[in-house]
DNA sequence: GAAATAGTGTCTCTGAGACATTATATG
DNA sequence: CATATAATGTCTCAGAGACACTATTTC
């Protein structure tokens, strides 16, 4: 290590410039916006075969310009009195009535330009709740909120994001640009601002987190069988997973009910839930 | 789900609001903060074992009000011609002379009254720098920036950080309250603002990235013996590790050179280098 | 040759993938 | 009894912890 070179600004002059520039220069706005996920059940195709399970989040359709008409996450700015993830939970409640017990704080998008009429930072959040639970005034068509499902896959280094609600479909197709969160939108038909970027990221970081931790449990009310469970995992995953190995790395965290589901035309399934000394690890 | 109850406020009129918000309200100055991680190496207790790691952080001490005298991380306000992490890598720049190789944004910080005097979120950053490559204006003790040694214990539920530099120590005991970054500063003798918080949760977050990346090498010389990469990670992680296992787990991401290091006392180590064709993984 | 560290070999345990098998409901 | 799904048993393989052992240097 080289020697310090003397400084030319005393350390106060150097602490009024930062007082200064704060002051005077330029503020962002801070809004903080949130991929709320849910399972929901798709189409019962048989009578004794359980629904497929579907993934969706939130969108919102954007009144005003710009990308007026285009679909965005729920979000709102910061106010001076709260937390950025007070001012999600803030919103998410206004949008689905939930108080959700899962609020993750992702990361804060600050690209210049992210917002082209102003300078705005989108400080984004993961949600995650139990479709159960949603008191939703985003069911019906003529909402301007609507829950869409959510699939995602890789081709050729891409990944092509598909959003969809009834007949209408979204894309957006992005490609990694160096560690995530960092993607480039290679086009986008429907979605506002760098949202694409938000729910990939998003995404990500929900399946990273299923694999060690155990926050896949909010995704579902409080008994559940070990089917349900799995369907949780494969629908995030995108992937089919085998019913023994997952049975046996559950285990340690669910326990038993005395309660079976009924009416099934096979062997009834028990009910399980969380054991109530499981915590969500870190980050 | 329920249905939708008929919103009584347009979009048009809802989006009015938002902008208006945008306009009126109070924006909140946003700094961009960094944990600056090195490992150094301690005094050479015998000819011929390695000298112990040790990890150190920069800090900076404040030479104004509030906090006056109370040492902080290294940071400064974002303009908008930037993003956060540019913001960072600049501020790391200016105190190190390092443009940095690793990076990466951690989580922002917005509790209100983080700063006494006004809105600051702060976004907290974490990076990796070796050693070797800081031309510091931080060496001697006159300066206002220092590297100091960092180390973190647990004990009943409670972590306590301890920073050290020469005779000086600064101390901060804090409680979890939730998942990371969640903490309670119980107390604290001499860091600023809450950057006791935002220390703990670099040093989770670095820990965490050890076990399951390739970060570390980013601590390391592009030549390095396995067994300093092993003090590497015994000195982040805190604790000892098995040499076996360590360098089964470690040969498929380097590869040999034909170098050796000599003057040892003892059978010469081999110098490896990271291979080419291993990233880092995700978040 | 003593001391110290570099580096390897091997035993065991654990956990996951793969797949076979048993259990229990409905029609 | 056919069928479908629930739930368990078991074989194998890969990786990590533990520790013994070999290799090579300086003094």
């Amino acid at each position: 290590m080289k020697e310090k070179i003397n400084r030319i600004v005393s350390e106060s002059e150097e602490q009024f410039l930062k007082e200064y520039r704060q002051e005077k220069y330029e503020k962002p706005s801070v809004a903080a916006d949130i991929v709320i996920f849910t399972v929901t059940e798709g189409e019962r195709v048989s009578y004794r075969r359980l629904p497929e399970k579907e993934l969706r989040i939130l969108l919102i359709r954007r009144g005003g310009h710009p990308f007026k008409d285009y679909w965005a996450l729920p979000g709102g700015f910061v106010q001076s009195d709260e937390t950025v993830e007070s001012a999600a939970q803030r919103e998410l409640s206004e949008e689905t009535g939930v108080r959700c017990d899962y609020l993750e704080q992702l990361y804060t998008f600050s690209t210049p330009g992210r917002d082209p009429r102003t300078w705005v930072m989108s400080c984004a959040h993961m949600a995650l709740i139990d479709s159960d639970k949603i008191d939703i005034r985003a069911g019906d068509d003529a909402a301007d909120a609507a829950w869409f499902k959510l699939a995602a896959r890789e081709m050729k280094g891409k990944t092509i994001l598909s959003l969809t609600r009834g007949g209408l479909e979204i894309k957006a197709e992005l490609k990694r640009a160096g560690r995530p969160p960092d993607y480039e939108i290679i086009n986008n038909t429907g979605l506002a601002f760098d949202h694409a970027k938000i729910i990939l990221y998003a995404l990500e970081r929900l399946r990273y987190k299923l694999e060690y931790t155990s926050v896949a449990f909010h995704l579902l009310p409080g008994q559940f069988t070990l089917t349900e469970l799995q369907q949780i995992y494969e629908v995030v995953l995108g992937k089919q997973l085998l019913a023994p190995a997952f049975r046996r790395k559950m285990t340690p965290l669910v326990e038993e009910t005395d309660i079976f589901e009924g009416e099934t035309g096979h062997r009834p399934s028990r009910l399980y839930r969380k054991k109530s000394d499981i915590n969500e690890k870190d980050s």
